[in-house]
DNA sequence: TATGAATGAGTGTTCATTCAT
DNA sequence: TATGAATGAACACTCATTCAT
């Protein structure tokens, strides 16, 4: 729902009240519990189902590469992509992950997991440096989420697919095998 | 206080009652008032007075340095032993860090500027590649705080202190000029 | 609202909780705020919609008269009357002119209003005595207001109407014009 | 307490609390408990010392006289001058006589009894006309408080001692004996 | 099925009162 | 005796949820 999604973004989960939302879907407030158990179902869904989507359109497009530097690039421009072409959704996904959200189960969908595979199998064909694959990931997805926490906050003004290369290959700096030099 | 703190990361400011506070920190709820104008008041005291000492401390301890790498060394070692030294406290202020702290005015006393200005000293003197500070610095500070995220969650289990130098390592692999390759 | 006006003249406003307003009233509390916006709302709301009413047709059937003597009659007549008809509620409209209603503003709605017109206009025509006439008016209305309050303390028994024609006469003889003697 | 009194009188009784009284009254909170029971306590002795003191002296300077017509003229300059005399403390007194005192058990020291034994007294001596003298005594009592409280709201500018030979003449036209023309 | 008025538990906050110092 | 920090019951008000229409 997308008045739901604005509001959520805008003042947080429970910052919003069911009124708001349903008056701004042109809805009465007894219609959404038709549609969803209760607010916290909602903003599960709201959250989940767009996380889940997300998540495993990038997996198809990361893992159709075979090396993992692609991959890291696929992932990056493949983030940027996804939060340009809806700032609104991303912005609550990112920034909500944790505070509200923590009620519900932290579960298998994320894109953290993608990441862990990129590094896991680059790790096992000489591709990445060896090290904590927790480690790595954080810094290569904390990277990615930062630099749309701070274009969220205006200190960024372009499009961020213009920078999707130049992030890639940083990170692939960061990760990379020193013997690959190749 | 420490009860709120504990309580505010765990269920969030909205989350947390005034109630359950005092009754952690046993004390009434009219004694919270003496000390603090409001819920959001003590939620603010609680986010501000102990990011702004953190962020001198760091600062001191960076620009003590003048190579842009060692730099880089310190900013990882200092926040990671901060986390350490009080992972309450730091993910609270981590994870609140949006979110419900948004109503209060975004300002100037972050550790965001710190890696700002380690980028642009460090890009000035040519130890640091070329490309957008921002962009840059939200590579290098997103890196370190998702790795206390994660550490959070329980991922990983060691000390942050035993990543920092592998931590700062690649951090830096992602940030030098690319002259300097020697 | 019956019970609101019952317990407001019992306990005043501030003495009244909405909790006992609802019970009372038998509804919830939250029914309450569906209605009026606040607990001051709903106590000027209770004031200023009778005050009005009760002023505007007190008016027409005092300047339906045209001399003063008729005018004071039919005043007196329409006040004990009114009081008569529902005590509860000017009986609150009485007691609470002052007092707690006063954050509210003063205004222009007000049967002291036409206690004044009577005077000046009967000052003007000869029938009234000479005298500034705020002072009159506060004599004429005092002693009317007056009246009712005893009356609801218990002093007096009777039904206000059957002392009407005593009580307006006894102020004619206070407020008419010393060549009118006959 | 000249600060509870004033701030009684601005704001209420409920209005008021106790630390401001206490700040205006230089004294600590728990000082004042020493001297009163209570907030009500405090109001209450407020409120029934002065009425006490008043009424009695009103008592003995309007029954130092003999005939209705000077006691009449007696209570009216005197029940003026103590209001001029201390206006903060006789808005109290008048204002705050319903409402937040209802509370307290009505009784008998009332300025009101004065007008009731004036009228009764002088209906027996024939000075004053028949009719019931609780009516008659609102009618007395009600003009003169009234004149006081539409001085205090501000339509009356003038020193009300200046108004007290005409309000007495005024109130003594209404009651006097039909009679006692001579 | 959709509505939105009604509900009442729960919230942040106040403040009369107590009591250790 | 005087203080003022601490207390916690009580308040006005909100809002997720229900349910008669």
């Amino acid at each position: 729902m997308r008045a739901a999604l604005r509001l959520f973004m805008k003042k947080g989960i429970d910052g919003t009240t069911i009124k708001e939302i349903a008056r701004d879907a042109k809805v009465a407030e007894g219609t959404l519990y038709r549609h969803f158990k209760s607010k916290d179902d909602l903003a599960w869904h709201l959250f989940r189902a767009h996380l889940q989507q997300f998540t495993h359109e990038l997996e198809s497009i990361v893992f159709a590469e075979q090396t993992a530097e692609a991959r890291v690039h696929r992932f990056v421009e493949g983030s940027f992509a996804a939060y340009e072409s809806d700032p609104e959704l991303y912005t609550y996904l990112i920034l909500r992950e944790h505070s509200e959200l923590d009620k519900f189960a932290k579960d298998d969908t994320h894109p953290g997991h993608i990441v862990t595979r990129i590094i896991e199998e680059g790790q096992k064909s000489g591709e990445i440096k060896a090290g904590d694959p927790f480690v790595l990931g954080s810094l290569f997805v904390g990277g990615v989420i930062r630099v749309a926490v701070v274009k969220m906050y205006g200190n960024i003004r372009e499009d961020l697919t213009k920078y999707a290369g130049y992030v890639a290959e940083s990170i692939w700096m960061m990760l990379k095998g020193e013997i690959h030099h190749e």
